[in-house]
DNA sequence: TCTGTAATTATACACTTGCAGAATTACTCG
DNA sequence: CGAGTAATTCTGCAAGTGTATAATTACAGA
């Protein structure tokens, strides 16, 4: 009999890729590696199973680039932050930082993604270089802020110098990222973004708390 | 026909469960949580799959143990660096950040197990009350020992004064912790401690590097 | 040495997994 | 309107999963 099969409309490859990708974001972050399975994706993107092979080589293709989606997302977002609006060099720093462990960059949805996609990083090397490319932009965004402040203070560091400032700069912000997402009950509102701006400005010897709270 | 049937000795049930925990987490580690299967287990511990049921109620239950005995071991390792020998609080209080930021505490093996069982922590109950517990038992020693080399050197700190340095601290060792594991070969030899040592002594205000390279 | 028993192995089962290919349907172009 | 075609659904499959239980074996104690 016809249509006990189930209705549906031809769309968009980009659009279907899409769903497909923040179907398989979406499973990993909320319930983890072993549950983003094909069935799931597939449920979870409103089409069969079958979408997944035919838009993707595989599985892993998919979720190669659901990684790849997402770090771009994430690249973009602070990218944003740092692009946007005026203030001298110190105070865009400040934006910068704030932004990095607060929602939506710090949450316990992002910690969840980046621990699911890590075991897989390590063995998939379009995965890891997409890794390394990501981390060492923001680093080397992080370092040229850090080097435009300090000048602006009238303090020149060599480039050796600023790159250590930059890894303990990271290090802060990631560590109070991976914090705050592996405990989001923990810390007051507000709490862990004014001890990021407190220890990133006794790191490099510049006040980044004027006109916060 | 007898003898085609795998020969065995019974041994210790202690040594049985630490072997069956002790593959658990090598598979973990070096191959993901993906890998970590009943069968897989198993092979790496030299037994057939059965043993797992034996000796635990399921294949979560071991799981779980072996994440309690990871966390347990880290635990005593930083424990140990604290307890050992002399020198003023300021000094054991750099052995200490020097040994969170280098192996054995830090390295790519340790990382990979954090990100494979952190998804469990977040739906598991038993396992997150054992990792807040760990953390903050950390965290709690960090800060001791931070107001330790403050009173040392004639500094009197508030509480919240000291829990804030603390949550500083711990996120550079944290964040130091997370580079060094997810990038080996991105930094030389002693630079992430070097790093580290001369952050949290900018975030505390007392020099640390002293004695160092 | 022999027997009892618990440790260990082996086998079976129901279920899930990723993948492949056939069947069907919606839309495009003449 | 009617045919062609590609998107989508559907069904099946071999391999792998955790678990349950039966079959065997090593060892302790009489």
């Amino acid at each position: 009999m016809p249509g006990d099969r189930r209705r549906f409309t031809r769309e968009d490859p980009d659009s279907r890729k899409e769903a497909l990708i923040r179907a398989t974001l979406s499973l990993m972050a909320t319930r983890g590696p072993s549950a983003v399975t094909v069935r799931a994706i597939a449920e979870e993107a409103g089409v069969t199973q079958g979408m997944i092979r035919h838009y993707f080589l595989s599985k892993q293709d998919l979720v190669n680039a659901a990684y790849q989606a997402h770090m771009q997302a994430q690249t973009e977002m602070s990218q944003a932050t740092h692009d946007n609006g005026g203030g001298n060099a110190r105070q865009r720093l400040a934006r910068l930082v704030h932004a990095s462990v607060t929602p939506p960059v710090a949450e316990p949805m992002a910690l969840s993604l980046w621990a699911g996609f890590i075991h897989m990083v390590r063995r998939d090397s379009a995965m890891r270089s997409t890794h390394e490319k990501t981390y060492l932009h923001y680093r080397d965004l992080l370092q040229a802020m850090i080097a435009a402040a300090l000048a602006e203070a009238g303090r020149m560091v060599t480039a050796e110098e600023a790159r250590s400032l930059a890894i303990a700069c990271n290090a802060v912000i990631d560590g109070l990222w991976l914090e705050g997402g592996a405990l989001p009950d923990a810390f007051d509102g507000g709490e862990l973004s004014q001890i990021g701006l407190q220890s990133i400005g006794a790191i490099i010897g510049l006040t980044l708390t004027d006109g916060q709270a």
